[in-house]
DNA sequence: GTGAAAGCGCTAACAA
DNA sequence: TTGTTAGCGCTTTCAC
């Protein structure tokens, strides 16, 4: 109802001078901007942030983009961006993929590209070169958190480096029968994550001169169920047990650990298991993990768009965000086997 | 770049009928439509929402108010808003408090009330007097889903009685020794939940002849790790241990199952532990729990908001939402007690 | 079925 | 320090 020119008649100054006093810019004196502010607040004037984002082609808000929301990891980061939003003034648009492919495009199309954001947070999302494109053409400041993708800059942790600390804490508590529960691309997830953390398993056995076994990779979905799935699923396989489990993720590690607690099993006796997060259940649950923090990822990428925003600087490429390796009691040595195992019974 | 008023120059057209070719009004010939549609495509045209905004009044986008982001039960329900607004090509805006009471305000003022949004869902908040009236003076359409408050319509389900089913559960069981681990009003989170599940535990006690024992009702905080400690603490307390638990969150339970575990008790042969809410990991951790459905109450607070917007029909009060009790193996009869254990003792 | 013209509520030159 | 004057890009009467 009421306007800016509704101030400006009752105060007796100009559309721009009220305009300019409630933005508190400092080409207004003192006296009348208070004057201004409490006009507005009697006439309980509120801005339209239509008609301000019409005049100056900005509309204060940031668009978040994540494949799903359901996820430990995704509701971090979120978090973070979320706070450092809101300390700016800005506003948070979300946008969720929710997994199915099928929306992808029309979210694309219809909602961000709109002009309804003034920058874009992305979630762990490859793009296609098609959307990639786009993007480039909408010119306006991009950052991918959490999973390189190609054409897009982003921040995160070294996942390969990530795969490789975890899985080589298990080798140096002397496990050599370690198993790999990680994830599959799954619709329109990046696929960079799992890979590469996998790849750091790989190529941690490798560098201790162990044998993957390709059996004792299994998929887990980046989920507590999956993790539980999975790990199920190596210990009904036939063959030796592995002594240890290198989960790509927490959320999977406790799934898997309670698996392991259903059959019966002990940790770390009969199973070592790490995860990769840092997840607060790991404390109370004692599960060893690589940890990172997604909140202040989110927090920092947030602060590069919003410095762009504001014409101060561009960052192309980012330092890989830390992470450190935080024991707790679900990993330990492996249990001696066999050779004590048959002393026992020679006994 | 590209407005409207490029595809009326490269059509031919005025700006107004390439306005309504681009909303698809009937009153335009369908030759006209297609060819200001591909006109458009090939131009690139993004439209731009302010400018509509301005124009109509209408945002279309639908602001969400959480207390936290960081709980199972809110992000089911905005999932289900996501999905539904998605449906309807509308937007939605984030507003986190974060759990800080002191950016409330703040996040009142300069974000939802500035025209940003068409309509407000809130989840589990209660307001006060004065954002009551900044809301009504709004006039624009409200929906609490989750805990009831005064002076706001809301959808959820009855939370007394979800407290009473699930203390019923345990008493039909044959428990008589139950605790309770709750929630207090946190800040700005909605007392109105935690309370209700209370009294329905008090009330189902009171109904069976049991004396609620103040020592056994304890607060949990809604989260995984206050579960665990109130477990804990219950379990630490001197003198007779409860045989069942009722936690008012299943994330709580989660965490209470942890403790059990952690103590060397047995579930459900020690300690009998329901929930609420249906959380999807309770499947696999076998927790029996009052179910509801968030997704769901999300997806019809939105259809409400949404059908309100389109002037079709306004509702003020709901039928609570549904739950069911889902009974899983945390749940059993209690161990036959002191009797037995005498008799054994004078064989 | 289409066009002309008048805004929507604000910002941003440019003057004064 | 303040006012004047144009828009920003779209929608919406009202004519034709």
């Amino acid at each position: 109802m009421t306007g800016i020119q509704e101030i400006a008649r009752a105060t007796g100054l100009s559309k721009s001078t009220v305009s300019r006093a409630l933005r508190g810019l400092p080409s207004v004196s003192e006296t009348t901007t208070r004057s201004v502010q409490r006009t507005a607040e009697r006439l309980g004037y509120i801005p339209s942030s239509s008609a301000a984002g019409l005049a100056t082609g900005r509309t204060r808000a940031i668009g978040v983009l994540v494949p799903v929301i359901d996820r430990w990891f995704y509701v971090k980061v979120l978090e973070g961006i979320d706070a450092q939003l809101r300390a700016a003034g800005y506003d948070l648009i979300l946008y969720n993929l929710g997994g199915r492919g099928g929306d992808r495009e029309r979210v694309f199309h219809r909602s961000i590209l709109r002009k309804r954001v003034d920058a874009l947070v992305v979630l762990c999302l490859v793009f296609d070169p098609g959307e990639r494109e786009q993007l480039q053409a909408m010119e306006y400041p991009v950052i991918v958190v959490g999973g390189p993708g190609p054409g897009v800059r982003h921040m995160g942790i070294d996942d390969r480096k990530a795969g490789f600390a975890a899985t080589s804490h298990l080798i140096e508590l002397g496990h050599t029968a370690i198993a790999h529960i990680g994830g599959e691309d799954e619709s329109g997830l990046n696929a960079a994550v799992p890979l590469e953390r996998r790849e750091g398993f790989i190529a941690a056995l490798a560098a201790a001169r162990i044998e993957a076994r390709d059996e004792w990779i299994v998929n887990g979905g980046f989920v507590f169920e999956g993790g539980y799935r999975a790990m199920k699923e190596l210990l009904s396989k036939p063959g030796p047990r592995p002594t240890a489990v290198f989960a790509a993720s927490d959320e999977m590690a406790f799934g898997a650990l309670a698996a392991i607690a259903q059959e019966g099993l002990s940790v770390p006796g009969d199973i070592s298991v790490i995860g990769v997060d840092g997840h607060q259940n790991g404390e109370v649950l004692g599960l060893t993990t690589i940890r990172q923090n997604p909140y202040q990822q989110g927090v920092d990428a947030t602060r590069v768009l919003l410095a762009e925003l504001e014409g101060r600087g561009h960052t192309e490429s980012f330092e890989p965000a830390p992470f450190d390796l935080v024991r707790r009691r679900s990993t330990g040595a492996p249990r001696p086997l066999d050779p004590e195992d048959s002393l026992d019974r020679v006994r």
